[in-house]
DNA sequence: CACCAGCCGTTCAACGTTGAACGATCTTCG
DNA sequence: CGAAGATCGTTCAACGTTGAACGGCTGGTG
């Protein structure tokens, strides 16, 4: 009734459960024609191995698990499908957590509560900071991706959110535009990726002698098209004159275009807008959407190297970016 | 240095390991001074539960495989999201894979190879038929998702695609148009999806007596906004006369979209689009997308339901759907 | 007072696998 | 001819957990 074991298959062939492991998995001494005999009672009883008694006995399980915030949102499920698939180039098998940005969530998956014993953990923190991980109570090897993480004591992967916010915004700058709007800045509690933008964007205007005009500057409370849209609206009515905005995810650039498109201003001639993650959909929106675009296949490889190295000093990976040049910008 | 058993909280405490175990899981009888200890120990030790253990010992894992075949399109995500959601509320851990629509990794997935012991698979299979996972190795419980299913002896979940489809290509009509075109067939190989959407799609035009255009049936390789955007070309190219465009994805539309903008036609005016699935994007596209709107939520409720149903008797659950009309028809 | 029921906690074995240690046989070589 | 290796396979124990069975207490009941 219950699934094949390694002892089924010895009984049926005459040998102990150990042989039927050593064929299995290429270790110890068996007979060419008794390797024979045990790969065709593996088939035909249909053998499986029990990955929970492997875990158990050898401590490994061939799992890490990926947390991420919200898969809904395009950059995370585009980064988690890259995760997978260079995971799979390494047969390692990716478990998925979402941990909507909750602190309590981030916490559980750090310290390994709820689930297996994973072999490692790849963690896009948006609550925890590094200080709050750095008493988290698992000792399985850990990557933090983002840039939410300061000095961190773990090895992370990040991109110079930095760098690549002042190259956007210099791109706008240099297509002539000088009333550029920034929008995604989150007042309320320190998010890290919206005031690294939000400072690249400030050193890209103050570079070029532009003064910071503190009204461009538009809150929202999540990084969602609706945000953006909304933010557009209030950019609008404020009567605040603009020519170009820099959203700091693509979600919110593709929300504000929406704005602007139900309200008559013409994308790129009347409002400029880059944005930032170069998310598929950024290819295919009217207009296409110029971004910033990190390197996700080399981020989740590098995530997988991390982890893989056995050298457990805290490495920062930057990871490098491009300006994708399209039609919004 | 390894990680904190049972056992060690015990001997911290001076009580068998299976005391310490029935306090974790309330079961047995335990002073109340004794409890309180114990658990005073079980956090200063930070003990966490082995999975692997406890599965291997009591042959559950909390654990369900969710195999899709792609993160990166969005109305995967989106569902993906919804069933990590749902199992959460039921304290099931979610376990992610990616098949591509590859045969060999729906297979894999199906006979439980290369993932621990599984309480449970949620399947959204492409390639595989009914017949070809009738003869899977493993007994875990499965539900299957969408339309590739045929006469299948497993539970499913999915929507009345014809019916859909129906009502989509009727929104249209009603709107007055007469020349619709339908992007998303799919010659190569029988795709259930596309085969169902375009019987929709024919079955609508006939019951108000509108001769099929043959040459209005746009083919598609995949499902992407890549290939929503050539089949868009090539109908323009083609001239053939259209005035709508039924797509049998949301992608597929928006690809759509994007080539019309860019050859200057105008949605809805010139031609009116209609997608299905109801991703986020296209409530934020340039026009916004009208499209069928499977209930996603629910269709990941079902799906856990019939997992955890005992009365193994293979359900077709029908998730309801509704037209989502917005600017784009 | 004998017996039962409710408490409280223990020991034992088993889940399926694999590293370690140990035979046994057969070659090969000094 | 004896010893050292190579070859082939076995048994044993352990990974951490928990169901089953058991053994004492205490207090109440017939």
């Amino acid at each position: 009734m219950g699934r094949t074991t390694l002892k089924d298959v010895g009984d049926h062939v005459g040998v102990s459960a150990k042989t039927v492991s050593n064929v299995v998995n290429g270790t110890g001494w068996v007979r060419e024609d008794l390797k024979v005999r045990i790969r065709e009672a593996l088939v035909e009883l249909g053998y499986r191995p029990n990955a929970a008694a492997r875990q158990l006995r050898s401590g490994r399980s061939g799992m890490i698990a990926v947390a991420l915030p919200d898969l809904s949102q395009p950059y995370f499920a585009e980064l988690a499908s890259e995760l997978v698939a260079a995971a799979e180039d390494r047969s390692i098998t990716v478990l998925i957590n979402q941990t909507n940005g909750h602190a309590d969530a981030e916490r559980r998956i750090s310290d390994g509560i709820g689930i297996p014993v994973m072999d490692g953990l790849i963690l896009s923190p948006l609550a925890l900071s590094a200080d709050d991980l750095a008493t988290r109570l698992d000792t399985t090897p850990i990557v933090l991706l983002g840039e939410h993480i300061g000095e961190s004591p773990f090895p992370h992967v990040t991109v110079d959110n930095t760098a690549a916010s002042q190259a956007a915004t210099a791109h706008l700058i240099a297509s002539g535009r000088r009333r550029i709007a920034a929008i995604g800045a989150q007042p309320s509690g320190p998010n890290e990726t919206s005031e690294l933008r939000l400072n690249g964007y400030r050193a890209a205007l103050e570079s070029v002698g532009i003064a910071v005009d503190e009204r461009l500057i538009c809150t929202v409370e999540e990084f969602h098209r609706g945000d953006g849209a909304l933010a557009a609206e209030r950019l609008i009515d404020s009567g605040v004159a603009f020519d170009a905005v820099f959203a700091f995810n693509d979600l919110l650039a593709l929300g504000a275009m929406h704005t602007f498109s139900a309200r008559g201003i013409r994308v790129p001639e009347d409002v400029a807008i880059v944005g930032f993650d170069d998310i598929e959909e950024g290819r295919f929106s009217t207009p296409s959407l110029t971004t910033v675009s990190p390197d996700k296949a080399a981020i989740a490889r590098a995530a997988l190297d991390l982890l893989a190295d056995p050298s457990t000093s805290p490495i920062e990976t930057i990871i490098p970016f491009q300006i994708m040049r399209r039609a919004s910008a």
